[in-house]
RNA sequence: GCGAGAGUGGCGGAAUGGUAGACGCGCCAGAUUUAGGAUCUGGUGGGAUUUCCUGUGGGGGUUCAAGUCCCCCCUCUCGUACCA
């Protein structure tokens, strides 16, 4: 037999034997409690890279491990298709789309294969395919039924290089998230889904999400922004208007010197109609609204503004205020116009000492010796309320409550509570998405495609690359007639965000060939929610969110009844290397084929579960990679030669109950190795230490031989319990790499396959320890030790470690005050 | 600014308030080998050296006992931002 571990022999034998058997296919004929694992599924690129490695080989650890522990575990994939990079590809390589996406999902796919991955490719979905978008337009088109979508004309994200619209989370920093253009406003007919009708029920849910790490919680909230306060009507005479603001800090009204308004007002052209200072607003306007968004969002901008003219009146005080044009104060946010109190607010504070405005102080801090001039605003709702009229004298959260009942018992305004949350706007001026269902007929208006005619297939073979969207030149799937009156009409040409198809694929899974629903109800609802959830911190807000609102209005829809899609979420880190993330650009890049021709698919997981935890990023290392394929290689050798000299054992169980310590020491170390790697994969995915621990278990048996023609009593029982420390070995070692279980598991003799070998559970009596270490401190500080029996009582510990001649020397005649006895381990003496 | 996380050997990283540095890499020594590689054995925080001192970003504190808990500060990473 070859002494030598070979992996490229063994591996492809044994993907060829799962797939054969579908040892991996998940049947739903089953009582045993079900499990889904998920890991975030690709964008077919082509190729795969070390951080799908890694995602993958997390998810499939813990699908293996769940099956071994008896689940029925849905571990499926697929593929995120639709996109921007094959339209690119298509046009530079002048290869269809479609054809190029299947190209790459087909690579893909076989790289997946060779790293021995646990999927139920059975249940494999591709976005791009009509049997999956068109639900994508069935979801449109209920979502439309209940008003939760509709169209309208709105400023929107324009992304001069991709030529389309992006939604608010796609725009970072002013840059476009996929190719970093400077992205600009443009005015368009939009399609959106009303994700703000459900931005209170996303946001409380934040708190059900217990399995979620704490951090994406915190961005999902963020993004969602709620702020509770009043909105109150200041007046203005000429012209006649209400101008609406809204503040969170109603306790500050009393201290307002000035409004400001956001440039894009729609009220602001008829505030300064007729006034001196009009051409001087309108220059500032004019300006402001030139500038990119990497200008308008830029950390430093300085506080700019003009004065209209204007006075409104403060509905609490009768005071005229002047109204400015301020570059600070945002259109989408609250009502466009804010109350200005320069006292306490520090933009405020700030505009007001550029343009030397008044300053009235109406909260004095806790130690009353605030005075004017300020040097910067107080901020924090502390102190006490001043020149307030009837409210002076209230603290500000008190006088908070009391100053917005006032407003609203005299009319002038009401309580309001904004979200930062905007609507999805989901349409995409591009070819490879999913077709928008709705018709434009002149008589009917917007009309939905019948269900009956859906799929709305993407035309194929259409020229790309002459600019523009190209479905808009397509006579053919242009031109249809009106569902209702059956007039000649036009379909509409744009398409879906990408986003759309990720945020309900996982319900998919359930049911994948489902061809009434998207969703076959019984068998979502026996699936879902998905149990354990991998992916990259990248996602926190964009899919994270959409996939979460996506669920509940499938839900509202009555196909499933969950609330949220994923109970926990692991987010894994990076793959860096010299201390950057991998990429072409850094040439850093290290290619999964190659690691997999050199070393083996299994070496490469379990390095890239060894070197650090999942949520950390994930350090390359090639010498780090060696001692992986090193220890594969050890424990191969190790198997091979104890089953080539292993001894005839009877079947019957082993009395272990009197034997040597040599056979305690051997069976104490399975079972504390079973243990340990048990609870680190079960408690938060240590997989790093449960490979340690597998590391100590080899190193240890390294150090034992089996014995070769046992013969004594003792022989026998050592001869047993080494059997089953290697059996044990190998099989908790086949969730990191299965292949070489696999094979081991062939070598022993045993029957195919080692997944269908339970989970050893460890003998809580092996793992007991005979003699413990007590270490004995003085003050604290670790002096010497001592060997007891276990289970020795505190009180003999004590006496034992104040007899001992060094511990007598340490105290040298000093007064004892105290002891203190941790149990098994440790005296601490006090003197 | 705000929010979250992190700071431990030469490196990746371990440590329910109770022996800091598990495991791996690297390095050192030895064995084997014609040599190299591979493999095996032993050692490896720093400083002294026999029985000691010191050490988890810095400074305080709580405790018999702190990498771990509390307070202040520094640095780094990620996210986010004129949100009224």
């Amino acid at each position: 037999m070859d002494k030598n571990y070979p992996p490229r022999e063994i591996e492809p034998r044994w993907q060829g034997f799962w797939e054969k058997q579908h040892t991996f296919k998940v049947s739903e004929e089953s009582n045993q409690p079900k499990y889904y694992v998920l890991e975030m599924f690709p964008y077919p690129s082509g190729r795969i890279h070390m951080g799908h490695v890694r995602v993958y080989a997390i998810g499939d650890v813990i699908a293996r491990f769940k099956r071994m522990r008896g689940y029925q575990v849905l571990h499926p994939m697929g593929w995120d298709a639709f996109g921007l990079p094959a339209e690119n590809a298509a046009i530079k390589n002048k290869v269809p789309p479609a054809k190029w996406t299947d190209q790459n999902i087909a690579a893909m796919q076989d790289q997946m294969k060779a790293l021995g991955l646990s999927f139920d490719w059975e249940r494999e979905v591709a976005t791009c395919k009509p049997e999956y978008y068109r639900w994508n337009q069935w979801l449109f088109i209920k979502m439309f039924e209940r008003g939760l979508a509709y169209r309208k004309e709105a400023t929107v994200n324009w992304c001069p290089d991709c030529a389309t619209v992006l939604a608010n989370e796609q725009v970072v920093e002013g840059l476009c998230w996929r190719c970093d253009s400077a992205v600009t406003q443009k005015a368009l007919k939009q399609w959106f889904f009303r994700i703000t009708d459900y931005a209170e029920e996303l946001l409380s849910a934040c708190d059900t999400l217990t399995g979620w790490p704490e951090r994406v919680l915190t961005m999902q909230r963020n993004w969602i922004g709620k702020s509770q306060g009043v909105e109150v009507n200041f007046t203005l005479e000429d012209p006649s208007e209400t101008l609406k603001i809204f503040t969170t800090r109603p306790d500050t009204l009393f201290g307002v010197s000035f409004m400001s308004i956001a440039a894009e007002h729609p009220l602001l052209p008829k505030i300064i109609a007729g006034r001196k200072e009009a051409p001087a607003v309108e220059a500032f306007v004019q300006n402001l609204l030139e500038q990119d968004l990497t200008v308008q969002t830029a950390v430093e901008q300085e506080k700019e503004g003009v004065f209209t003219g204007a006075y409104a009146t403060n509905p609490l005080t009768g005071d005229k205020i002047p109204i400015w044009v301020a570059n600070f104060v945002l259109m989408g946010y609250g009502t466009g116009i804010v109350m200005a109190v320069p006292a306490h607010d520090q933009r405020d504070f700030e505009f007001a000492q550029k343009y030397e405005l008044p300053v009235k102080l109406v909260i004095q801090n806790e130690t009353g010796d605030l005075a004017l001039p300020l040097e910067a605003a107080h901020t924090d709702p502390t102190g006490t309320l001043v020149d307030s009229q009837q409210f002076s004298g209230l603290a500000p959260k008190s006088a908070q409550e009391k100053i917005m009942q006032y407003v609203e018992e005299k009319g002038l305004g009401k309580r309001e509570t904004h979200y930062r949350l905007r609507d999805w706007g989901i349409s995409r001026q591009r070819y490879w998405g999913t077709p928008i269902p709705m018709i434009y007929c002149e008589n009917c208006g917007v009309v939905p495609v019948p269900e009956s005619d859906l799929p709305i297939a993407l035309p194929q073979d259409l020229p790309l690359g002459e600019g523009g969207n190209p479905l808009l030149k397509d006579e053919n799937f242009l031109n249809t007639n009106c569902p209702k009156c059956n007039a000649p009409a036009l379909r509409e040409s744009d398409t879906m965000d990408t986003f759309v198809d990720s945020s309900w694929y996982f319900l998919r899974y359930a049911s994948p060939k489902e061809t009434e629903v998207p969703v076959n109800q019984g068998l979502a609802n026996r699936w879902m929610p998905v149990d354990q959830y991998v992916g990259g911190i990248e996602h926190a807000v964009l899919h994270l969110l959409y996939a979460r609102f996506f669920t509940k209005v499938v839900r509202d829809i009555g196909l499933i009844n969950i609330d949220e899609p994923f109970s926990n979420l692991l987010t894994q880190g990076m793959v860096i290397k010299d201390g950057a993330k991998m990429s072409k650009s850094k040439g850093n890049v290290v290619d999964p084929n190659h690691l997999i021709q050199t070393y083996g698919a299994d070496t490469a997981r379990l390095f890239s579960l060894f070197a650090a935890p999942p949520e950390k990023d994930l350090e390359w290392s090639d010498d780090g990679v060696q001692g992986s394929f090193r220890f594969l290689q050890r424990v191969w050798r190790l198997v091979v030669a104890f089953a080539e000299s292993q001894p005839a054992l009877s079947s019957d169980p082993v009395d272990y109950s009197s034997t040597s310590t040599r056979v305690k020491n051997l069976r104490r170390l399975t079972h504390q190795t079973i243990k340990k790697v048990s609870s680190d994969i079960e408690e938060g995915y240590q997989f790093n230490t449960a490979i340690a621990a597998l590391m100590s278990f080899y190193n240890g048996l390294s150090k034992d031989d089996a014995d070769k023609a046992p013969s004594s009593a003792e022989a026998l029982q050592h001869a047993a319990a080494f059997s089953q420390a290697i059996n044990t070995l190998v099989i908790l070692l086949s969730p990191f790499a299965p292949h070489l279980a696999e094979s081991l598991w062939e070598i022993l003799g045993k029957p195919a396959s080692i997944m269908d070998v339970k989970w050893p559970d460890y003998d809580k009596s092996a793992i007991l320890e005979e003699s413990i270490e007590v270490v004995i401190q003085i003050n604290g500080k670790v002096r010497h030790r001592f060997q007891a029996e276990a289970g020795t009582v505190d009180a003999v510990l004590q006496e034992r470690a104040l007899a001992d001649p060094k511990t007598i020397s340490w105290i040298d005649g000093k007064a004892i005050r105290k002891v203190f006895v941790i149990k098994g381990r440790l005296v601490n003496i006090v003197i």
